[in-house]
DNA sequence: GTCTTTTAGTTGTATATACAACTATATACA
DNA sequence: TGTATATAGTTGTATATACAACTAAAAGAC
C-alpha cells in the first residue's frame, strides 16, 4: 500500500525549518539556492521555488535577486508590544540612557514566579531590579526572575551598558511572549525609585517570555503614569 | 521608449484588490476561477494563480480545492487589542452584560478631537458617553467622539443591547487603528461613575479607527485599574 | 595599480503542459 | 423516487523551459 506523502514542496520547507530551528543555520546564514535544492531533492526549480516563496512570505527566509536566500532575523508578528531594547528606544528619542543596577542576586523563588517559570516550588532563580533612566529621570523600573536553566551567567553580566533582555536574547533566543497590562498603585519602593509624586498611578506591564525549550524569565516593568505611554497601530487586511 | 510596467500577476492582484475595496466584491463573494482571469488577462494559468496564491497567502482570499476563490472577511493582523464587542467579552465569561446611556448628543469638536478626525476646527460632531457593566458592576467608560460623515444616524441608534462599535462597523468597515495605552487617576465624574475608590487608579485606552475613507472616531476607554487587565499574546517566527 | 568589461550564479517573471484531488451537478440506472 | 455513476469545473502539485534582472567576483584593458 502507498503511504501517505507530503508534497515535495512541503519536506522541503520542513527541511529548511528544521535546520533553523536546531540552530544549523542561525540568522542571516546563507540558504541553498535553488537550483541547488533542485538537485538534493531531485524536484524541479519550480518546486523547490515554491518552498523558498513560502518560507519568504511567511517571514522566515529573505530573499535578494542576485545574491540568495537568508535566514531572516527572528522577529514579532504583532505590531503590538515589541519586545525592544529600552536603551534604544531612549536613545531613538535623541534622550541621554543610563541604568542604575538596584539588586542582583539569586533567591528561592516565591510560589508564583515558580509557577510562571515551570520550575519546581522554591527552586533557585535569579533576580535583578534595575532603573532605567531617561535624562536623569527615572522612566522604569524593571523586576526580573530569570530561569537559571537557559541563562547560567545571569549573574556575572554588567548590564550598565546593555540591559538584560539583549544578553537573555542571545543566550536563548526568544520564541514567545504574552503580555499583561495593568495600572496600579506603585509601592513606596518603586515610588521613590521612579521619583513619582503621591498618589500617583503606574502602568504595569508582567511579561512572560519563552525560549523554544521553555519560560526563560518574568518580567515586571513599572512605568509612571504621566511619563510613559504604550502605542500600537493595528492594520485590517 | 518602453514605460516601466508592473508584472503581470501584479496587475491581477490590483485588479482584484480595487474590486473589493470599492466594494464590488465584498466579504464571501465568489472570484474569477484561474482560468477565468487566464482568459480575461491573456495570460498563463501559472500566472493568474500566481496573483490568487500571493492574495491568498496575505489573508485577503480564501481557497477551496474543488470549489473556487473567495474573498476573506476583514480580520485584525495584531492579536493584540482586537477590536472587541466589550458586551460578547463580558457575556463569553459567563456574567452578566448591561449599559447606561449617560450622554449622546451633538457638539463642536474640542481642538484636539477635530485634530484627531482630521475635521476642521469646531466643526460638529456626534459624542456619546456609555458606561458598561460585568453584573451590575462598572467595568468600562466609554467617551466617544463620531465623524458624521461616516455614521450621519449616529444619535438616533439604539445603543442598550448594540454597542456604537457594533453600529459603526456596519456602516463603515475598520480598516486600521492606533491604540494609546496609559496609567491615569480619574476625574471625580469617573470614579464615581465607575463606583472607583478614592485615590484608584484607571488604565485608560485611547483608540482612533479609520474605515477606508478617513477617521471614523476617536475613543477613550477608562477602566478601573484593579478590575481590567488588558492581554496580548506574541508568536516569533 | 586602477578602471572597465565580462562572466557565472542567483532570483524574478512567464509560458505550456500534465495529471491529481476535490466539489457540485447532471445523468443513468434500479 | 432514490441511489449510484459520470462529468464538468475548480484548485493542487509537479515538470521543463526560456529569458530578464540583478549581484559579485573574475578577467581584461589601460
Amino acid at each position: 500500500m502507498t503511504q501517505h506523502l507530503l508534497p515535495r514542496y512541503q519536506q522541503i520547507k520542513h527541511f529548511i525549518l528544521d535546520k533553523i530551528e536546531r540552530g544549523d543555520w542561525p540568522e542571516s546564514c546563507k540558504v541553498p539556492s535553488e537550483n541547488a535544492l533542485c538537485q538534493q531533492f531531485s524536484v524541479s526549480r519550480m518546486t523547490a521555488r515554491k518552498a523558498l516563496q513560502e518560507l519568504t512570505a511567511s517571514g522566515v527566509l529573505m530573499r535578494q535577486q542576485g545574491l540568495g536566500t537568508f535566514v531572516a532575523p527572528l522577529r514579532p508578528q504583532s505590531s503590538m508590544l515589541t519586545i525592544r531594547n529600552i536603551a534604544d528606544e531612549i536613545r531613538e528619542r535623541g534622550s541621554g540612557y543610563r541604568n542604575r543596577l538596584v539588586s542582583l542576586t539569586e533567591l528561592p523563588a516565591p510560589q508564583a514566579v515558580a509557577i510562571s517559570l515551570e520550575l519546581p516550588e522554591s527552586a533557585r532563580v535569579f533576580h535583578s531590579i534595575i532603573v532605567h533612566y531617561e535624562n536623569d529621570m527615572p522612566l522604569q523600573w524593571e523586576e526580573r526572575h530569570v530561569n537559571p536553566r537557559f541563562a547560567p551567567d545571569y549573574l556575572q553580566q554588567d548590564f550598565a551598558h546593555q540591559p538584560p533582555n539583549v544578553y537573555l536574547n542571545q543566550v536563548a533566543a526568544l520564541t514567545a511572549a504574552t503580555h499583561m497590562v495593568e495600572a496600579i498603585l506603585p509601592s513606596q519602593t518603586v515610588a521613590t525609585a521612579l521619583a513619582m509624586e503621591h498618589g500617583a498611578p503606574c502602568l504595569k506591564i508582567t511579561r512572560r517570555s519563552w525560549c523554544r525549550r521553555g519560560v526563560v524569565s518574568l518580567t515586571r516593568l513599572l512605568h509612571p503614569g504621566n511619563r510613559y505611554r504604550l502605542g500600537d497601530h493595528l492594520q485590517f487586511t
